[in-house]
DNA sequence: ATCTAATCGAGACGGTACGTCCTGTCTTGCA
DNA sequence: TGCAAGACAGGACGTACCGTCTCGATTAGAT
């Protein structure tokens, strides 16, 4: 939605009817067609729009996805206080996983990303749209987690790396195993893959199965997975 | 190249230079072009064939990318041991980094997985030919470490929920990183994240900057893993 | 040219400049390359015009064919006044056997002829469009003789069974003798041609050998037709 | 049927049954979808034998139609006769009509000779193999009528072109009427054209209507229309 | 009884055109 | 000026045939 653009304000306003007309039928279109089944023709005329309308308003098909894209994940930016780090995380693992069960974000979100493997402007679109929006999560649990003494306070130094690490971490983790790997994110994995994130592979070797999650270690004080190193 | 597989003997046979021919040109393309920008002409000129010689292997974009795709990371697939555990799992870090560079993996493989979400065929697909094979990287790193003595035999449990956890929790912030964030993989970020996988965020206070290593972190005192750090 | 028809009248009109450019291209294709050889990619191309600009107004070959053609006949459609109905039938013997000289109209109209008789709307099309109105010239030169009283007049039956007959034996002549037979029409025929079809062939023995004339017939004594000849 | 060729004698011969069910399957594949529908793929299917089979034999879809399309004419060669030049030729019309009233022939002729428009060698290939054979049964009517007396003998001059005029004037009606005009050819068509035929125009200016015979007119002696004539 | 060479079926091959679809731009006339 | 409608140039799609080619398996006649 870029060029309504500056001072002008002479002639017929545009219909915000369409805009949304526009946005919904763009979401639609994609869950049933993908990206590459989606066509400008056809959602201008699911929106009941002229073609024209739509160009008007977004240049090409990548502009327009990644607005209806976005559009659908700011609905979704919550993090409520769970009353633990582990809490917060197991949390957002699952919210996050629960969009990504939604069909339209699966569908949509790796059309884009996809696309944005050529394409430097897309790429820098989705960063600002997306990943910077929902970083924003990491930074909020974790200043949450320095209050409640979880974590130690900033030292200093600059936290920008750490929370992308631990960003592409998590949010890695849950793409992947929904995308690539195909399988379900449930409760128990969450749980799993928190105490991973939290205590390390070192701490809990492969003790743990499915929906049988070990004792949550403190610190990962477990000695005997500490036996074989120095 | 499903279809001429049927046990038949009659008729002429395939070219397998044809085969070799397309493959090559459909990699090739995918480098220059992208997903979007390759076309089922374009590749079928390049490998000096004809569109029909294309069409009669994979009936379309998609098996072709794919096929290209996977026989590309086939050849990669190699994980040297490197004396510990930590060092095996930043290896593999890098490793994988370093064939994401490629705009070939990386296009195709987003590309393909894009398609994925609404291809219940072409994800299974995706599964056998990429995910599983892949998988066997973190069992024989996981069996070098048993024994080693850094982690345990297994108990009993059956261990493929472990293993793949940690390959969603390895693949999934690798790809991240590269494809959704857009930042480079480079050695330190390798690092940082080996000890966060294994000695988990309780452990790891983030009090590294970029190009700006963490102290020698109170468990991980291996000496492979830190011998080009101060 | 059909679907433009119903009563429309919005967006954009079509270009009557392609409809021209097409046409002309059409016929140029058809006379270098014949039925078999005219493609539709190349009468676009030829005209300047996508694709899509032709086959918005044509569905397929036939029908561009088709319209090509009888856009040339129109042109063609004169039977000036002899001065007896003699030199009339000479005349437009000649006349058609002149334009059926035209590669453009002997391929185009024997390919759509072949194409008509196995459609039936393409046979419906080629006899209003090109049989009816050639009819007219028979119907005029008949009126005309009866004028000159060379021809009694109308007796009160319907005279069309009688002009059909005439037409189908004149130009069923001409065609067969160019088209089939594969032999030219020049004057000495044509003389003969029309001899035949005024006194018959009970009044005509025969003796005539190529380009070395009858003697005059009995009852063909019109000085005009027989101004050329010994 | 060419290159079975010269004097080698040795290798499988080529089978006949083969040879017959082609000519078989051209002929239903030429009836059921036209000259431009016909495939010699299809026909080989249908025929079933292998494309190779159909090529070995004719070089392509002219040559196979050809021969198909005279085979069946090759049949219906006969001329009985009637006794009387009026009967042969009526006679002979209706035969021939009879004959464009199979789709078959209609069809495979009228392609055949559209493509002989642009094909200087199919274009011979038919004078020969139709044109000429036909031709006879002008030359045999002709020669029983001078028997008869009905026509003058030969006066030395060669009866070449006389017979060509009177080939195309009957065979060109026939075929104009039924695949141009595209009406049918019944019993009274015949009879009035073969008056005029033999009368000529002057002869019999529309006193017949449809099945309503004019009265046998010997030599067109009819006064009434001769009176304007000098 | 073998040898041998042309036949047969099957189907892959390089090409060419097909007719459809979509893209992004443009040209109308109405509001 | 916005908008619906739809024409426009361009280009890829996946299909269908063409006429050629390579296979392995017959099949007769010549040896």
């Amino acid at each position: 939605m870029r060029p309504p653009t500056p001072g002008k304000r002479t002639g017929r306003p545009r219909s915000t009817d369409a805009d949304r007309a526009i946005l919904d039928a763009a979401r639609a279109a994609l869950v049933e067609l993908g990206w590459s089944g989606l066509s400008m023709g056809d959602v201008a005329a699911r929106a009941g729009v002229a073609k024209t309308t739509v160009y008007r308003r977004w240049a090409n098909k990548s502009d327009l996805v990644v607005d209806a894209v976005t559009a659908l994940l700011d609905d979704q930016l919550e993090l409520p206080d769970l009353g633990s780090l582990r809490a917060d995380i197991e949390g957002v693992v699952q919210h996050f996983a629960a969009l990504l069960g939604h069909p339209e974000a699966k569908t949509g979100l790796m059309a884009i990303i996809a696309e944005a493997t050529r394409d430097d402007a897309l790429r820098s679109r989705i960063r600002h749209a997306i990943v910077d929006r929902q970083k924003r999560l990491v930074i909020e649990g974790r200043t949450r987690a320095q209050h409640r003494g979880e974590l130690p306070p900033d030292n200093g130094a600059h936290p920008g790396p750490q929370v992308d690490l631990i960003f592409d971490t998590i949010a890695g983790a849950v793409v992947h195993r929904t995308l690539v790997s195909g399988e379900p994110i449930d409760a128990a994995w969450a749980h799993r893959f928190t105490e991973l994130l939290l205590d390390g592979l070192l701490a809990f070797p492969g003790t743990a199965g499915p929906g049988m999650p070990s004792p949550p270690s403190v610190r990962g004080a477990d000695p005997s997975s500490n036996a074989g190193r120095a």
